[in-house]
DNA sequence: AAAGCGTGGGA
DNA sequence: TTCCCAAGCTT
């Protein structure tokens, strides 16, 4: 038996039991897909069931508006996701009477989709043969083929890319392209791989040769940028605080956080004072400022290290767009924000 | 085409 | 602690 059918008989008996292979419904296996995206099942699973009770289909996740799915995103990271995939399902409503596309070329027109998903969507959903390369198929193929291109040069993904096409099944793609990706995740993982146990360990050079951590190869090092937030949290009569939403196109797009001041290093109170956006705020001298956490909080992404203050200011009488307290867990916000909301409460 | 975009878990 | 990784996409 070949390579691919190998990994067909292995996955049939293998596979997980997960919500999105009870039937196949073209709307929640774009769901899943767009959730899956450097997303592990286990912190994807239950953000995949809300969305299928919340919009059961692309109709309701269509007329949604775009603060109710972000909030419903609220946690899951990298969130212009769900910014596309809400506007894919307005946009596929208004032009396609709710059809979603369902081949490979007019998906990958769609704002979200990718070459991944495309093909995941075609070959599952339609029975077209468009190999997907994921995370694990690089894994799988590298090691097993020996290729020690870089998967993240543009040389290492057209290779890769040809290398899995080569091995999709005419007969039913789907579940070769879920099969190879099902070894990656559960068999050939990228530490304590499973080589004893592995339906193609006897033809894998990684094996063989006795380096399968040295697979796959991957280039280039990011740098971490440093930056420092500081978040006034004001506080009226502790019945009311300011939100506003991120515009800008930068972390944490389009939702919302306390009012901001950001700066090149740690500063201090005296220097939050005299800043702008404080000045506008605060209009006269009757606050009360203290700082929250003594330490900074650093919040850690793949490119950025924030190094996070919160200020809470306190003050009576008015000020302009306020919303209660009670009412903060309606708007979606960084999970940075989120565990100060929860432990503030306290 | 390189860089930016989240969060959490495991080694 | 630090680093790596996770069903990638966009600009």
């Amino acid at each position: 038996m070949d390579f691919s059918n190998k990994l067909i008989y292995w996955y049939l008996d293998n596979k997980r039991d997960l919500p999105w292979r009870n039937e196949v419904n073209v709307y929640h296996i774009w769901l899943s897909e767009v959730i899956l995206q450097q997303t592990k099942i286990v912190q994807g699973i239950d953000y995949y069931l809300v969305f299928c009770k919340n919009f059961p289909t692309i109709f309701d996740l269509a007329k949604a508006g775009e603060d109710e799915v972000l909030k419903l995103w609220q946690g899951l990271g990298y969130y212009s996701r769900a910014r596309n995939l809400h506007s894919t399902a307005k946009y596929i409503v208004e032009n396609f009477n709710g059809e979603i596309p369902d081949n490979y070329n007019d998906l990958l027109k769609l704002k979200g989709i990718g070459d991944y998903t495309a093909s995941a969507i075609a070959s599952i959903c339609f029975n077209e043969p468009k190999a997907v390369v994921d995370g694990n198929v690089y894994r799988v193929l590298s090691r097993y083929y020996n290729v020690s291109t870089p998967i993240n040069s543009p040389k290492g993904i057209k290779q890769f890319k040809q290398i899995a096409q080569s091995k999709i099944t005419k007969y039913d793609p789907g579940t070769y392209n879920q099969a190879i990706m099902e070894l990656g995740a559960l068999i050939c993982k990228p530490k304590k791989a499973d080589c004893n146990i592995c339906p193609i360990q006897k033809d894998c050079k990684a094996y063989i040769n006795n380096n399968v951590y040295s697979f796959p190869v991957k280039e280039k090092k990011i740098k971490i940028k440093k930056r420092f937030f500081n978040f006034l949290v004001i506080d009226i009569d502790g019945d009311q605080t300011i939100l506003e939403q991120r515009r800008q196109n930068d972390i944490w797009k389009n939702l919302y956080q306390f009012p901001l001041v950001e700066s090149e290093n740690e500063i201090d109170e005296l220097e939050i004072v005299k800043t702008i956006i404080f000045s506008n705020l605060i209009k006269d001298d009757n606050y009360k400022i203290s700082l929250y956490n003594t330490k900074p909080i650093i919040h850690k992404l793949t490119h950025q290290q924030i190094n996070t203050k919160f200020w809470i200011i306190k003050i009576k009488g008015n000020l302009d767009r306020t919303i209660k307290w009670k009412e903060i867990s309606n708007f979606a916000v960084p999970i940075l924000i989120h565990n100060f909301i929860e432990n503030f409460k306290k």
